[in-house]
DNA sequence: CTGAAAGCGCTTACAG
DNA sequence: CTGAAAGCGCTTACAG
């Protein structure tokens, strides 16, 4: 490794400066309380050290970290990368840091994953979804910080909550297809009796075959084969098993974009023609959604807002921490958009 | 927020338990050295408590903080997600936790993290890219930790390093359409001469130029338009821009997998048959590019191997940090793979 | 196998 | 506007 440098102190930056330790925290921290001419000994003795302040003692000392823990299914979806990037960027400017972690899809490992980020001790945790083991959700309720659950509408909050209804999101998928005439409507989503499951993509799928139901049709061609997370081959493979079971499926949602772009890979390779021998819509509105030829009809989900949303209301919730001690917990709705595009068409009359 | 509960420190514990501070850092620490009656009376004490120890603190004595900073262009890429998802694979069985930067390609970006960052005393910093600031290299090098570039081949390495040949990469790409009988070749890359470059995709440019005019070719259909990171708009974009140049276009090369798609869609759209009136190819061999119509020749990264390996090589050199005091500067090279597939055909016999 | 002392490098809370 | 004292919650380095 190369030469290290010896690496000073407060106290080394203090003594060049002939000023106390305290003169020079203040330099730091607060400027403008120091007079000018002391400020700028310190500074310039601060330069002369290449002195940079150790933030794990600043840490102790003040009891708080500016660590801020998210907790994300993956980083390999570019939704949550764009919510942990919105998020990021609207807590810098007040010189936050993100202790991302990632759960794969496993509640066990979320809670794993909480107990050791709290030895950290962030200032607040921001954790993708609404359902935690009874472990998480009692240390989170302990952790005298505030919590943030998003990516979803918790019925019952730990704290607060920015997300978006994904059973409503579910309504509105079968709401489009029934719209367009189709009966014979499936659904593609993963399964939920494995270690690793998608509970929002689940409620999607709750969403979408209540609407079925109440329509007076079957939910029996809701699929849901394969471990969370979903792909581009978890899209193709599902969509054969639907269609085996239904060579007549008229309709097809899938809980994501990247399934319902595997889907449609699927059709071009069976010749299947979208949409007019099969409308295929998805979820999450990727890139690759709207690149798609045909262009996928989804719904859009601003990931990267829902992030930076998330950070305005914690940088309110801990600004205000010593003004009213507890401040109201909230839940923001950032809502959904369907995203009629190119692969939705009505039904053809029949026969 | 949630109703907070004192939280317990290690006196309290050791209190409750009727031992030193001392004894309670060791059964967390080393509980092997401790008699098994007085362990367990602290386990029990620790579990009563809902004791989680305070790292900050233990840290700010120990002068290590497990922390590991990564230095990406942006989460957003799925390849460098999967890179630091198999870093922080790689170093968790060791408890090291990530803090992830991201710099949008921007080095000024990054200077600003790394100084950013070395205030939470790191162990380690891990840093995409082979070029820096001045100042951005001089703080690494001063740093007295153990600093790795990755995802390239750096001359000069600040210390150790993990990656492959972008050079190399382009001029495979290019040899590879040569081979094929294509004379008339272009490349998609991004501007350099912007705040954010992808000076990686340009030494796969260079690369690729290099072997064009080692053919007696030209390198005019080389084209840098936009900022990094590429889209699939880019590619569909500078592709028009190439078509627009040079109708004849035989093969066309992108930087990326993403901007490949984008030009593939934009030649579904045009009515363009590839590859039998243009061959395309890209790097990166993300998801999509296999699952597309047609599937598209690639250079494949194994980019979660390369943070896997990366994260090896620290443990390795964290671990003898005491023993040798200076470990041998190492650098890895995890190569790359041409994948053929089919958007990549020979060239039709002229006329 | 266990503990008393010192200290890691800052900030808090006073005091002047 | 500036500083002396105390302390944040651990681990290091001894000692026994």
């Amino acid at each position: 490794m190369p030469s290290p440098s010896p690496k000073a102190t407060m106290h080394d930056v203090s003594r060049l400066a002939g000023v106390s330790t305290m003169t020079v925290s203040r330099v730091l921290a607060d400027p403008d309380v120091v007079s000018e001419a002391t400020r700028i000994k310190v500074m310039k003795a601060i330069e002369q050290l290449s002195y940079v302040p150790d933030r794990v003692a600043g840490s102790l000392s003040s009891r708080r970290t500016n660590f801020i823990t998210a907790i994300l299914p993956t980083l390999t979806n570019s939704n949550f990368a764009d919510t942990a990037q919105g998020l990021a960027e609207a807590m810098r400017p007040a010189d936050y840091q993100l202790l991302i972690g990632y759960t794969m899809y496993r509640l066990e490992e979320e809670e794993r994953i909480i107990r050791a980020m709290l030895a950290r001790r962030p200032d607040a945790i921001v954790v993708a979804g609404t359902t935690h083991t009874k472990a998480a959700t009692e240390m989170m309720m302990r952790a005298g910080i505030p919590i943030v659950e998003i990516w979803d509408t918790p019925e019952h909050p730990i704290d607060h909550a920015v997300g978006f209804s994904n059973y409503e999101v579910g309504r509105a998928a079968a709401l489009h297809l029934l719209s367009l005439g189709h009966r014979r409507i499936g659904a593609l989503g993963s399964r939920i009796d494995s270690d690793a499951k998608d509970l929002r993509g689940e409620s999607r799928l709750a969403g979408f075959s209540s609407v079925l139901r109440e329509a007076g049709l079957s939910d029996e061609l809701v699929i849901r084969e394969g471990e969370a997370p979903v792909s581009y081959d978890h899209g193709a493979l599902t969509l054969g098993i639907l269609l085996n079971k239904a060579p007549d499926v008229e309709a097809v949602f899938a809980v994501s974009d990247i399934s319902a772009v595997g889907a449609l890979m699927e059709c071009h390779r069976r010749g299947i023609k979208v949409p007019s021998d099969l409308s295929l819509m998805g979820f999450g509105d990727f890139d690759i959604a709207r690149q798609c030829v045909p262009a996928i009809t989804t719904i859009h989900i601003d990931a990267e807002l829902l992030g930076r949303r998330t950070g305005e209301l914690l940088l309110q919730v801990l600004g205000n921490r010593t003004a009213s001690e507890s401040v109201t917990t909230s839940a923001v709705n950032v809502g959904f958009e369907l995203v009629s595009r190119e692969t939705t068409a009505p039904a053809r009359a029949k026969r």
